[in-house]
Formats: structure tokens, sequence, C-alpha cells
DNA sequence: CTTTAATCGAGACGGTACGTCCCGTCTTTTA
DNA sequence: TAAAAGACGGGACGTACCGTCTCGATTAAAG
């Protein structure tokens, strides 16, 4: 006898944003790792059940709240396409090393990340949600730009998205470095060196 | 009336080979989250307390387990100089890439990602007794192909070292591709393309 | 604004049914400890709150369920009155030994018991239904006897019948010994003879 | 692999002592049926394992709570034998009813037999410790009587003591009515008067 | 070569949080 | 408007581990 499936349409949706709200503001205040799902339930006026119900894990309600905060702020992820391909991508590369860079994302964002890459389950939906689209639509800008001759046109461009993120993500995470507009801007400058031909 | 610190002369070194190679199995086993300390000990044979006596947390023991392992098997931390900067990185980049392709090394690799990425006293013994000891010798290749003119003369070191490991870190972490041989040589050309003018 | 009373007019029949039965079934299958309306409802197909709406505990369903029975399977309530007391009183100690001693009546008797001796609505509403009633046919019948001469006139009726049903109730509570027709005659005979002159 | 049990020798007698008053006095306050597990741990100031650990349930550890006071309490189980049976008796059968009408003693009481009929280890241990002690100080008594010619000398012991207290414990049980030195007086003539020829 | 002091295995302890079960209420939909 | 269904806020369950705390029993240095 299987476990029944709750019933979407019955959803409290009072309940659903408490709980979001809840847990974005606990893993602000005592990070991921002291967060209890007791407190979110607690802090939402909510029964644990209803997390429960809606959630399989800790990680997926945290993930959840960052998702709705990030879909509702979103707007980045119409790259421009001005013709200046450098312009368009610094336009993304310096607000970027911004967010990373703002105290107040490092605790949130290490949380996440860690959660991210150990639940199989987040990752894919992190993917989903957030990464792919973002780094299609860089993808998209570069094949414009391939194919307006500003790169080289055997640009192999999965790699060119890893190269323009990667190696800011990798200064963020170990604290290699500043992350400000100037290293957004030497990041850019290499990855274009690299791409022209 | 303090606490006296324990004295490491009288430390029993079976106890702490068998707490680490207990560790790292369990953390292969079921992964870091599942990981408890009880269980640690009561497969290594050893009370609770010797473990708290000499480890700060858990993920310190696993920490440590995963670098008394790394550095029985390192060797990888002497980077040859053979005047061929591409072959020489090659023979870095090449074996990291399998070593993150490695199924049997995935999971311990994200559990000790997610734990150092979050907890600064870790971060901060993993850059010094890992990561930092390996992008200096890349460093130090790099400033010996710039001193040679294979690469520009005003080459930022420090940005092309990031440039060499955060694209394949950031590829291993969010599963965005293989990463084998082909991956490693095509992101080696095009980081030296960066550098080269 | 006050919470209406249901209208028993229109309660459904088939709905008082199925939960008496499920609840008689269940009770007899996991104990009333284990038991609850949650499972109740969802084995008499019932929503929750036609069970809230009709009684007012667990206890109360229990035992309605236990009533139902009894009152169906009745007619012990009918204490002959043929001249000879202690052949009528046997008519009586002897089945009720009987039902004490039935193993599949054990359970649901002693659940029934704990319930009855620990809440008073119930102990009442067990008084009024079915122990007065008992009681009071009992007592009719030595009110019978003394006015024909064969016990005292001036016996204690109501400890009289206190001792008809107390022993044999005391025995099967602690499992004091074997509830047969050779105990229920000794019984009778000890009693009578007390009440004899 | 069986869950090792934990050893006596390391007990707490602190704890120990602490659930128990806790319990006796949580169970006065709220009745066994609102009693929690929970309650008694925070009442005593004892982790909850604590209580798990060492007794099986909660009927178990307010009957432990019960026991330990009866026995410290204890000395009713020296029944005298002065030579004269009827006031032998009367020294038992009105502190039995003394206690049973006080209303200090109800609830407690009644919670107490509700989970020893309901429950067959509690009921074993019941017998063990309280009841069959009780009981054969009584009949011990009736055998002295029987040899001095008292009663007769073929009367059933096993019956008799069930008739001394069996229907004092009916009317309790039930409130069919006062429970003082009269009635326990009225009840050891009648069982006198049988137990005589 | 003892003595003595610290470490060791073991595990009970006071706690916190877990994930589950069920309570009794409330809301929605169906008949 | 009662009923079936089931989500809800809540409370307690019994369990798993936490990190601390005794307990003997080694064990290794200091006397």
């Amino acid at each position: 006898m299987t476990r029944s499936a709750p019933d979407p349409a019955r959803r409290s949706e009072r309940s659903r944003t408490a709980v979001l709200t809840a847990a974005a503001e606990l893993v602000a205040e005592v990070g991921f790792a002291r967060l209890t799902i007791e407190a979110i339930a607690a802090r939402a006026g909510v029964g644990k059940q209803t997390i429960y119900r809606w959630w399989p894990s800790k990680g997926a309600v945290v993930f959840d709240a960052f998702l709705a905060a990030s879909e509702n702020a979103s707007g980045s992820l119409d790259l421009p396409d001005t013709g200046d391909l450098a312009a368009d991508l610094r336009a993304v590369l310096r607000p970027t090393a911004d967010e990373l860079a703002d105290p107040g994302f490092d605790n949130t964002g290490r949380a996440l990340t860690a959660e991210v890459v150990t639940d199989p389950a987040l990752l894919r939906e992190y993917r989903e949600r957030l990464l792919d689209p973002l780094l299609e639509v860089t993808r998209e800008r570069l094949r414009s730009a391939r194919e307006s001759g500003e790169i080289a046109p055997d640009a192999d461009l999965d790699l060119a998205v890893e190269l323009l993120y990667g190696p800011m993500y990798y200064r963020w995470l170990h604290g290699l470095g500043p992350l400000d507009h100037g290293y957004a801007d030497r990041l850019l400058d290499a990855v274009l060196r690299s791409l022209r031909t």
C-alpha cells in the first residue's frame, strides 16, 4: 500500500509562502547547517507535517525559498544584443561579481552550493530552473557573435560559457581573491582573447 | 579551572589511524550527511571521547582522512618543466579530469567540497594543505613560461590558474558535460590561446 | 455564533453502522490503545468529521459498538424465577463465567473495562445501559427469594449482588484462576450459604 | 544485530528517583491519559532516552512509581493473628475501604487498574509485587482460622479471599455505593457467615 | 621498576531534532 | 446540509546523535 500523494489543488498558498519566508530568514540568521525544520515550522506558524508533505528535505525548502526570491528578482536573464559582445557580456559578469562579493549573499550562496552539489535531485532542479537558462542565453549571445564574425566560427560555445563563469565561481568558492569589476573585466578580456581566433 | 589540552605525545597512533580509516570508509558508504561520529567511533573500535579529544568536528575528521589519503598518494605536485608549456600543463589537467570523472571519487569529492566551502576553518586548511600548493606550482610553471616568452610578458598568473582549473571544476560540480582528455585538451588550448599574445 | 447541534434526523444510518462495525473489528485486531479514529474512519469508508459529529470520544465509539453487539445478543437480562433460587442464579453465573473465560472476549472486555473505569461519562452510560439493569434483575430475583423465605428476611440485597458478581470479576481481571462452571457453582454456594440465615 | 541491553550497574539513581517522583506528581495532576513521557522527562530534568532506556512503557513508569510509594508506605502486609478472625480481617478491610474511598487515590487507582488489566506484563508484576502477597497473607490467616476451628475445615481459601476483596473492588470500580467502615463490616460478616459452617 | 597520571573503550547522561502518527478543526466538493 | 475526502496547526511519539560526563583498564612517562 503506497502513501497517497497530496493534492496540490488543496494546498494552502498562505502556508507555502510562510514557509519559504521563514526559511529564507532563518538561513540568513543561523546558516544552513544550524537550520532546522522545526524552527522553520515554528517561525512560519505551520505544522511540521505541512513541510514534510510538500518538500522532500530541508535543502529543498531552502532551495525553493532561494528560487522564489531569484525568480521574483530576475530580469538578469535578458542578455542584451547590442552588437558589442564585450559590452553585453560585461553587463552580465559585473553584476555576477557584485552578487558573489555581497557579504549578505555569501552565507546563503555557499549553503545553497553545498546542498546543490551534494543532492542530485536539487542539482537537477537548480540546473533546470536557474543555471541552464543562464548558460543558454549566454550561449545564444555567443552564437550571434559567432555569426557576425566577432568570434571564431569554430568557437566551442559550451566551453566558452564555462570559461566565462567557471573561473569567477572558483575564485569565489575558495576565496582566492577579490571579486570586483576590474576582475570581471580582466576575466572577460582573457576569454574574448581566446575566442577571437 | 581550565580544561587542560590533551598531550599529543601520549596520543594513540592506533586509534588515530583507525578513526581516519573508518571515516574514509563510511563517507564513501553513506555520504557525508548521513555520517555520524558515533558510527565512526563504533567502526574504529574507539570511544567517542577519543574523537572529540583530537578533532573539532565531523568535517575535520573526514577532511583529515581525505588529506591522509591525498598526501600518501601525492606526487602530482611536481609539475614538470620540459620547456613545452602545453605538454606540462596537459600532464596536470588530464589526470585532474580523470579523478573528477572517477565515479568512486564523486561522492567523496562533493561531500568534501560542500564542507570546505561552508566551513571557513576547513576552507583555510584546505587552501593551505592542498589548493594553494597546487595553484602555486602551476603559477610557477607559468612564470617560467612567461620568462621564456611562451606566454605574454604581462600575463595575469592568478587569473591564468583560475582559467585552467575553474572551468573544469565548474563543469564537474554542475554535471555540465563529460570530463575526458579531449575536454582537458580543448580547455588547455583555449587558455593558452588567451595567454599567448 | 454558536455551533449548531447536528440533526439526528438527517443522520446516515449506513455510516453509523459502518463506523460501529469497523470499530468492533479494529478493537479486536489491535486493541483499544492502538485503535485510532482515523483507522476507524478509513475502514468504515467514512469521513473523520462524521465520527466527531456523532461521538464525543474514541471510547464512546467503541463502547457504542460493544453495546450494539450486546443488545443484539442479549436475552440474558430475563433472569427466570422458577422458585429454585440456586438454579436461577446458576443460569446467570455459569454463562457469565463462560463469557469471561472466552479468549475472544478477553481483549475487548479488558479494553472496555479500562475505559469505563477511567472515564466517568462512559461509566455512567455503562451503568445505565448494562450494569444497573443486570444488577436490578438479580436484586429482583433475590427480593422474591427473600419474600418466599429462601433467604434471610434481612438480607442486604445490594451487598448480595456484589457478592455474586464481584469475586468472579475480580478473579477474571487479575487472572487469579480458571472461570469454569465448577467455580461458578462454588461461588454461588458460598453466597447462598451466607444469605440463607 | 540485537540492541544491547543497558548496564544496570551504571544506572543513575538520581535520575531513577527523579523520574518516579515526576511521574507520581503528574499522574495525580493530569491523570494517566493526559500524562506524557515528555512531561515526565521535563519535570524530572531528564532526557527522554533515559526513560525509554529503563522502562518499556508509560504504564510501566507510573506503575513503578506507584510500587515505590506502596513499598515505602507498606506495613499493611502484616495481618495480625490475635485469635479473633473477624477482628483481624476487619483490620485489613476497613483500611482498604478507606483507601478506595480516598478521593486523592481514586484517579491514580483507576489509572493503575486500567493499565494493569490491559497490559499482561504489568499485570504479572502487579500480581507478584502487590496482589499475591496480600492475598497470601490473607489466605494464611484463614488457614490458621481453619485449623483452630473458627471456619469450616473444608473452606475454599482461594474463593474466600475473592469473596473478601472482590465485592469491595467491584463496588469501588463501578461506583455502586459508599465505601465506609459500615460497608466493610457488613461485607466481612457476610463472608464469615459463609465460611463458618 | 614501580607509581602515577593521562588516554583509552565503553556507554549513560541531559538534550535537540528528527520524521511519523494522530488529534480535532476546517475547507472543498459531491450527492 | 450531511457526508467523503483530506489539508491544516499542533502535540507527542520513539529514535538517532549530539557533546559531556563518569567509569574501570591499559599504558607510557617520571620518579
